[in-house]
RNA sequence: GCCCGGGUAGCUCAGGGGCGAGAGCAGCUGUCUUGUAAACAGCAGGUCGUGGGUUCGAAUCCCACCUCGGGCUCCA
């Protein structure tokens, strides 16, 4: 064994240690406050814990906390210290798995003659968790056997499960596998690595306890999921959590509420909403311009039933395919089924089929807002998110095969810009490839339509995530994922290739060589559904919209009842204008009137006085800046026009 | 669909077997006439989600259903 080894460090400078050095001891050897921040240590490629010796002539990477990847040691041994804190609280209680997730961690449980976990006790379980990591116990690996594995879980049936899948490499792969142990007698299988002890630990919360399938198996036992948050330091965790209190305050259901947009009578049903006037109105702008923007990229715009008969939907495939999701059928005109629609292309279809078609008429473009309904699983339904009845921007494109990459790189060019307009312009493509259990054609259809899309995301200077078997049944897509004003990820606009639909419906068209062909179909959505689109808009502006969309645009507030014949013609000038603007008479103080239309997230609000009056100026107090008097009125008109027009 | 937790006034929430069920905000009616984020007073408002049950007595305990929230799973 030599005296000494060398390793060598990702600035590719070289370090000799003495011979069976550690990790830690690296750390240590390059500075003090590296050795307090370390978590793990990369060797070749591969994390390992700070504790087990280094090898000869390694690259090593000393991983702190402060990283994605430390965070994620970091919150995996959290959820250690999570079952230790469980099992010593209820004996004989199982565990199962405890993995590091975005922003923290989740270990799922099975208490004994079926408990459960109630909110309150995540305070106790939080209390023996900072007991733990006051001990500073160390985390020990070793490594065993299968059958010794077995052996030490022989209470514990998950545990044992996952060894013994061992060989399909789910732990270790060559027969043996890694167990934790700490003092009090803990011991977890685990791939590791973990932090060296759990004084390390620290900045952590409990978050929800909540339901989960053993291997998200529906059919599979139940177990008691804990999720909890954990962080490098107090000032991480405290940061994470005002994040967190951001998003529930720009949570669409309930700025719904507040801002009088929509709601959900109960009366109506689950997952079905009615837009309020102010609502309906944000939704009625956002329509039109998705129109006007529709007509002129060449669509033709279509209207199509709510019900169909069930023989549509047999010969879509929607019936044998997504019954699951469609409402029960009624039953009409002795024997006939009626169905609610999910989609509208089977409607397209027929109005393409409606006649004989030319290679003149390619492509063709049929848009429609269609309303669907859609039976979702009681459990997921989630405010406009997830409705159960919603509106597709929907459009199908009819075209030749020869013409399907081009019409797929300019739907897809339409679909960014059209975003862009509407305020979100952080995107991320992703390729949904063929869905192995439920998909019609053949796989050699599947990755002639797949390449297309993928040469058309790549056209676009985007390079498309992959999301293996994530198609529909009947096509592989492409997707636009939109991050919006809080770094939250959204799937919004899809484009399908469907080469199956004008199969099953047998649609043709007349070629320049007179022979008869098969079109191809392109479907896709931009919004999706508008509700959702609404919703996405709604989270993202945090209910003040841009002055374009904002349901009043102005509010001009009068200072007392003898400036209110002022008020109001400057309210008539807007109105004849084209702008959306309202008054409240002076019956209140000025303070309030404007407190009312600042929590109403009003683009505008004019004050207008003696000075005012005097002189045709108005007060401009706007959103979000700063309040500015003597402003003239066709000044503060060009103002707002240049912001309707510039979409802000 | 499954697990956990909720549903009390328009909204946010107290109350948890026994006084006519409460507060703040919003609403209405007065008074106040106001220059940039809450004037004052009064009034009104609830079959305590729905239906059963236990009990002398149920908003409160039990059961079922509806519905909402967080998850699992699924998806636009």
């Amino acid at each position: 064994m030599p005296a000494e080894i060398c390793v060598t460090l990702p600035d590719g400078t070289t370090k000799s240690l003495p011979s069976g050095s550690t990790g830690a001891d690296l750390a240590a050897s390059i500075g003090k406050r590296l050795a307090r921040d370390a978590v793990v240590v990369e060797v070749d490629g591969e994390q390992r814990d700070l504790t087990r010796d280094l090898p000869e002539d390694a690259a090593v990477r000393i991983i702190t906390a402060a990283s994605d990847e430390g965070r994620e040691v970091l919150r995996h041994s959290t959820a250690h210290v999570l079952a230790q804190a469980v099992l010593s609280l209820w004996p004989g209680a199982r565990f199962a798995i405890g993995p590091a997730i975005d922003d923290g961690f989740y270990y799922d449980f099975e208490l004994p003659d079926g408990q459960t976990f109630s909110e309150d006790d995540l305070e106790r379980i939080e209390d023996k968790m900072r007991e733990i990591v006051g001990a500073d116990q160390p985390f020990v690996r070793a490594e065993c056997s299968v059958d010794e594995g077995l052996e030490v879980f022989a209470e514990q049936p998950y545990k044992r499960e996952i060894i013994e899948r061992v060989e399909s490499s789910e732990v270790a792969g060559d027969g043996s596998v890694s167990l934790y142990r700490n003092t009090e007698g803990f011991v977890d299988l685990c791939r590791g690595p973990h932090v060296p002890s759990t004084g390390r630990l620290g900045h952590f919360k409990l978050m929800k306890v909540a339901g989960a399938y053993w291997r998200g198996d529906e059919k599979g036992p139940m177990l008691q999921r804990i999720y909890g948050t954990a962080w490098e330091s107090a000032k991480a965790l405290e940061e994470h959590l005002e994040r967190l209190r951001q998003a529930e305050a720009r949570d669409h259901r309930k700025l719904g509420v507040e801002l009088d947009l929509f709601s959900f009578p109960d009366e109506v049903g689950s997952g079905l909403a009615v837009f309020h006037p102010k609502g309906g109105l944000v939704r009625r702008l956002m329509e039109d311009y998705s129109r006007t923007r529709h007509e002129q990229a060449g669509y033709e715009f279509v209207y199509s039933p709510h019900i169909t008969k069930s023989a549509l939907f047999e010969q879509s495939g929607h019936l044998e395919w997504f019954a699951d999701g469609m409402y029960p059928p009624m039953e009409l005109d002795g024997g006939t089924d009626y169905y609610l629609k999910p989609m509208n292309c089977p409607f397209h279809i027929l109005i393409y089929r409606n006649r004989l078609r030319s290679y003149r008429d390619l492509p063709l473009r049929m848009f429609e807002f269609g309303t669907v309904y859609r039976y979702e699983k009681s459990g997921v339904v989630h405010g406009l998110t997830r409705a159960r009845g919603f509106a597709q921007d929907d459009a199908h494109i009819f075209c030749t095969h020869e013409q399907a990459e081009g019409e797929i790189t300019r739907a897809l060019d339409f679909v960014l810009g059209l975003l862009r307009d509407y305020g979100l312009t952080d995107f991320e493509l992703e390729l949904s490839t063929r869905p192995p259990e439920k998909a019609v054609g053949t796989e050699e259809e599947w990755d002639t339509a797949t390449e297309i899309l993928r040469r058309a995301a790549v056209a676009k200077g985007l390079d498309p995530v992959l999301d293996e078997g994530g198609g529909a049944f009947y096509g592989p897509k492409v997707s636009v994922q939109v991050r919006d004003a809080i770094g939250r990820s959204w799937q919004m606009s899809t484009i399908q290739l469907d080469f199956q639909l004008p199969q099953r419906f047998g649609l043709e068209y007349v070629g320049a060589d007179n022979e008869r062909h098969r079109p191809v179909m392109i479907h896709r959505a931009l919004f999706g559904s508008v509700e959702r689109f609404f919703a996405v808009l709604l989270e993202h502006y945090a209910g003040a919209f841009p002055a374009w969309l904002a349901p009043v645009q102005v509010r001009v507030l009068p200072v007392r009842a003898d400036h209110h014949v002022y008020a109001d013609r400057l309210v008539d000038r807007l109105l004849a204008e084209g702008y959306r603007a309202d008054t409240v008479v002076a019956d209140e103080p000025l303070g309030a009137r404007i407190r009312r239309a600042k929590m109403e997230k009003l683009p505008y609000v004019l004050v207008v006085g003696d000075d005012d009056v005097a002189a045709g100026t108005v007060g401009v107090n706007p959103r979000g800046g700063e309040v500015e008097r003597g402003v003239h009125v066709d000044d503060f008109v060009d103002r707002l026009a240049a912001d309707v027009l510039a979409h802000v």
